[in-house]
DNA sequence: GCGACAG
DNA sequence: ATCTTGTCGC
């Protein structure tokens, strides 16, 4: 059975978190901290990961939330991890995290746990960083909760803080000669949130770079265009296709539409993952977290029984912070 | 009523 | 995000 999406959260609930992602926000690192971000080769790095959550038809709970790591320069894929998830949240504008990270920083933790040398040490990710209304998008989210450096790439422009796609913003990306160029996209206040980058010759649309964390712009556009084989970065068109392909599958075996969300540890199949080691995250410390849960079950006005209305469940929030 | 709206 | 196979073009 398809369950039912949630409606739009109650103000009090976005309220939460605004003051969340302020808190967060102030954790953000937008400079380079590694030695290969600087290096004109990114020599030094050699595993890059890309993450991205897919979705079920005619049902807005279930999705398979994708985590793969691949090697660089030569960008194979060396990880997959694929699961099924039961989302909490809603899609808001301005709030994809809430609906999506939760399930990322557990895969990521999984991997920190069973195959740390295959950690990423950089993490692309389905969406804006600081190209946000608030300065604060799912790529530094999931950067600040994860301490991995993080690039957000967009498919369309945000439209925040003045920034519009407009007659000569068109003009702008028109403009673009080869795959590599780029032009910044300045807010209201003069800061460069972001630049629109042409991936690679030939392709019309840019892609909207932006800062996740810990990692200059610089460095994030450059490297960006270094992944793309095609417009959008590997490592998100790969966990893309990859979590696609999952939901396909375990629809077509399955028959029905009947999915154990996160539950079958069989079922997921981490492509470099030895035997042993028990299941169980076993999750560790967590400092910042919130009221994300509480507040948004506590506020939700129907959905009286545990039925089909979906809601319910949220992760334990898994900060990596020491 | 009209425009926005990451995924 | 998702609905969708083949088809036309470089």
């Amino acid at each position: 059975m398809a369950r039912k999406a949630a409606g739009r959260p109650p103000e009090e609930t976005l309220s939460l978190w605004k003051r969340e992602q302020a808190l967060l926000k102030t954790l953000v690192v937008d400079r380079d901290t590694e030695a290969w971000q600087r290096d004109p080769a990114f020599s030094g790095l050699q595993r890059v990961g890309g993450v991205d959550v897919s979705f079920v038809k005619g049902d807005s709970v279930s999705a398979c939330a994708s985590l793969v790591v691949l090697s660089y320069p030569e960008l194979e894929v060396m990880y997959e991890d694929c699961r099924m998830v039961s989302l909490t949240a809603p899609y808001v504008s301005g709030f994809l995290a809430f609906r999506e990270v939760p399930f990322l920083v557990d895969a990521v933790q999984q991997l920190r746990e069973k195959e740390p040398r295959l950690m990423p040490q950089v993490l692309f990710v389905d969406g804006n960083g600081v190209l946000h209304h608030r300065g604060f998008g799912v790529a530094c989210h999931l950067g600040v909760l994860t301490d991995l450096p993080c690039i957000g790439v967009a498919k369309k422009l945000l439209q925040v803080d003045g920034l519009e796609n407009n007659a000569l913003h068109k003009e702008k990306i028109r403009l673009l000669q080869g795959g590599g160029d780029s032009f910044p996209l300045m807010g209201g206040s003069g800061t460069v949130l972001g630049m629109a980058l042409k991936s690679h010759d030939h392709s019309t649309k840019p892609l909207y770079v932006s800062v996740g964390h810990k990692m200059s712009l610089e460095a994030a556009v450059r490297l960006t265009h270094g992944c793309c084989k095609f417009r959008i970065p590997e490592p998100v068109r790969q966990a893309d296709i990859r979590s696609r392909d999952y939901i396909r599958r375990t629809l077509g075996v399955q028959g029905a539409p009947a999915l154990r969300p996160e539950r079958s540890k069989k079922a997921q199949r981490p492509k470099a993952c030895p035997q042993g080691a028990s299941e169980e995250p076993a999750v560790s410390c967590c400092v910042l977290n919130c009221s994300v849960k509480s507040t948004w079950q506590r506020t939700e006005p129907t959905c009286p029984s545990p039925c089909e209305g979906a809601i319910l469940e949220v992760h334990p929030p898994a900060l990596a912070v020491i």
